[in-house]
DNA sequence: AGGTGTGAACACTTTCACAGCA
DNA sequence: TGCTGTGAAAGTGTTCACACCT
């Protein structure tokens, strides 16, 4: 069962196989819900907005999780991908940035959900330090190198200005965290075997611009 | 000059060239306020984490509005991109959810300085409609129908839990609504023609841990 | 029969390499 | 000379089609 894991690792998996990864399995955990015992790539390709071959070359990526004239046991599928996406287990997380970006970051409840905890939270401003949240104490940032170590983070969320944000990742990247979740509006230069994800939502609303102006009119245009 | 751009335009472009093109502009910006008067598509693209090619190939696309031999001119460069991607005018846009993260978004400086002006914000919570956000009335948002069309909304962000998204989300397309910025975790089905764009952080969260548990299994990770 | 797993075909994206112009 | 613009080549991701198993 985990034979065939390792050498398949070895080749690159798609940034897009990984997303519909996370998919599959809020689909599935919703139909392990419902009580469904079963379901077909068919079905999970329909609820994910993909198509059939899609859902099994991902799934064939990573092993044979099927029963041809079957489909997929829903609950084992589930385990498995939970496995895969290495959400079997929690990630120390810490937030820097206790702005309002950061802040409806840490009341978000689908983080912990899935097993990410806020354990530390960091700001620059010393009116923020000092306060506590849920049982979390405001720290400075600059004592960000004390506090990753002592917390054991893994896995660090920039919710700042795009000024301070390559300084507090390199810090970060320099006692050792290897992920890093970036809302800061700018690229940020990490070495090899960091991860970074971005997310920016004033790109999105501008890809939103672009297809809106390329459709050419708008309903009151 | 303005030549080649509708013919072109028929042309499919790609979400990464969009990404990028983005980008670029904000890149270009930055440069024009650093007083800088030219750019080559080698100092872009190092500044873009990319390659000089991509940079040439995405703006070749569009026209030809660097000189050989010198490179791009940031203002001219700038103002182009800006109007292929449409932002060289307003957008109205409406947030349905008054929670923590439909308040950060409202307060986010970045929307407005893009011209994405958040003209009517709706929620389904009692206590929190009547309210007044910066002049802006919190709705309830079983009047959607009527707050889109009389504030001419354009794009509508939403920020509201899974369940109620879906019923949202084809209220706003049915009254011409062409733009939705989705934060819910969850599909949203919508009519060819109508742009959607997907944040969910718990996912970009999910990649991370991916990535993570990948580098600790392979064996020269 | 019914549905997976997968090589092969296809489509799309990125990189290369160089002609051509300032 | 220097750097753009762009066909052609390489690389990557998706879809097809069917062998194969239950």
């Amino acid at each position: 069962m985990e034979g065939p894991r390792v050498g398949v690792l070895a080749r690159r998996i798609s940034e897009s196989t990984v997303r519909r990864l996370s998919f599959y399995l809020r689909i599935l955990e919703e139909a392990e819900l419902g009580g469904v015992g079963t379901i077909s790539s068919e079905e999970l390709a329909e609820r994910a907005a993909t198509t059939a071959a899609q859902v099994r070359k991902d799934l064939s990526l990573f092993g044979s999780f099927g029963k041809r004239g079957l489909g997929y046991a829903v609950r084992q599928l589930a385990t498995e991908l939970r496995d895969i996406l290495g959400l079997d287990r929690s990630w120390r997380v810490a937030l820097v940035g206790a702005g309002r970006i950061g802040s409806a970051l840490f009341e978000y409840p689908g983080f912990r959900r899935r097993g990410f905890e806020i354990v530390a939270v960091l700001d620059a401003d010393p009116n923020k330090q000092g306060k506590c949240w849920r049982g979390v104490l405001v720290r400075d940032v600059a004592e960000l190198e004390h506090v990753l170590r002592a917390e054991r983070v893994e896995i660090v969320i920039l919710a700042i200005p795009a000024p301070a944000a390559a300084d507090v990742s390199a810090r970060a990247v320099a006692v050792g965290v290897k992920g890093i979740l970036n809302f800061a509006p700018m690229q940020l230069r990490v070495p090899a075997g960091v991860a970074v994800k971005d997310v920016n939502m004033v790109m999105e609303l501008e890809a939103l611009s672009f297809a809106l102006t390329q459709a050419g009119r708008t309903p009151w245009g």
